[in-house]
DNA sequence: CGAAACAGTACCAGCATGGTCCTATATCTA
DNA sequence: TAGATATAGGACCATGCTGGTACTGTTTCG
């Protein structure tokens, strides 16, 4: 559960292995979907599915013809994984009861707490806002620590139900 | 994407609601699959699912025979919707490539970023765990905003990669 | 002993995921 | 201009998971 879907994962491995490629060659470079596939394992067509998803997204600026392919513009700590996953599976929604989401929940009308869905999803999604493509291309140990901490839950910060 | 199950929303709204009886009865309420189904609108034989897996995962106690049922008999401040979701969906695993997770990412040896993502996991389980059922019980107005923010993701916060 | 209620498991339908393929279009090079 | 290269966009299908149902066993109360 709380499963991101491959196709999210891949993107992220693709913009960090851009990333890394285009600071390398301290230029804009062009991936077409074969030289991505190769270097990352994930068959051509869903790579390219993938790229499809991010340049529609605009994430990535796409160069049609021959000589063409994929070219990403922002650098690596001007994109959050938040981005990229709502650029392939919409946006984040963890019940059918937020903001975001189609449908609504079944027990929608019973339930006493319809906004506060909304409230941890804020919060979860500002988690993944805060973690940059960068900070995936780093090593684990200088890894940043998306803050959430703060307080256990088991004691009332300020805001919670004192009032 | 990054949607938890139908049976986990119901599991939350379920604690939530027995939570509340049990408030107001001020005692351990036994709670019959037949009850809360009418209670949430939720079919009975899923009620049952759904308890059965809070159940196995120590968070009701279960009461078996003539006028048996569940009874909660921690508080609603002692139990965060993190619990509650790996119990039902079990552990909270982001993407293949992470800890808890069985089977391993397709490009785990080209993609170096193999312990981030445990990194970026583990904030949102403690964003997931901060937030007890006493929070979802609350009015929108009083909920306690589980802490995440503290940078946004433009500045290096000072572990980026300054190094 | 029988009714009430949970435990466990097996089963099945519907849907989302993700992988493939085909056609159209744009651009470069010869 | 012709042809090769590469993305755009979509249709398509197989697989697996989700969530809902049913059935059988077990425990407890009366
Ligand atoms: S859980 Fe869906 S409306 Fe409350
Ligand atoms: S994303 Fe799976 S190993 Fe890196």
């Amino acid at each position: 559960m709380m499963r991101l879907s491959k196709l999210t994962d891949y993107a992220v491995v693709m913009m960090v292995h851009m990333g890394q490629v285009n600071d390398l060659s301290s230029g804009d470079v062009t991936f077409t979907t074969a030289r991505l596939s190769e270097d990352t394992g994930v068959p051509q067509p869903t790579v390219a599915k993938v790229l499809k998803g991010l340049s529609r997204a605009g994430l990535l600026r796409s160069v049609r013809g021959a000589q063409g392919g994929y070219v990403v513009e922002r650098t690596a700590d001007e994109v959050s994984i938040a981005e990229i996953i709502q650029a392939l599976d919409g946006p984040i929604a963890l019940t059918a009861c937020v903001d975001g989401a189609d449908d609504s929940c079944n027990v929608e009308n019973l339930c006493g707490m319809r906004g506060n869905w909304n409230r941890v999803n804020d919060a979860i999604q500002s988690a993944l806002g805060q973690v940059t493509l960068a900070d995936m291309a780093l090593t684990p140990m200088e890894f940043p620590v998306p803050d959430v901490p703060a307080r256990a839950h088991g004691q009332s910060p300020s805001t919670s139900r004192g009032a």
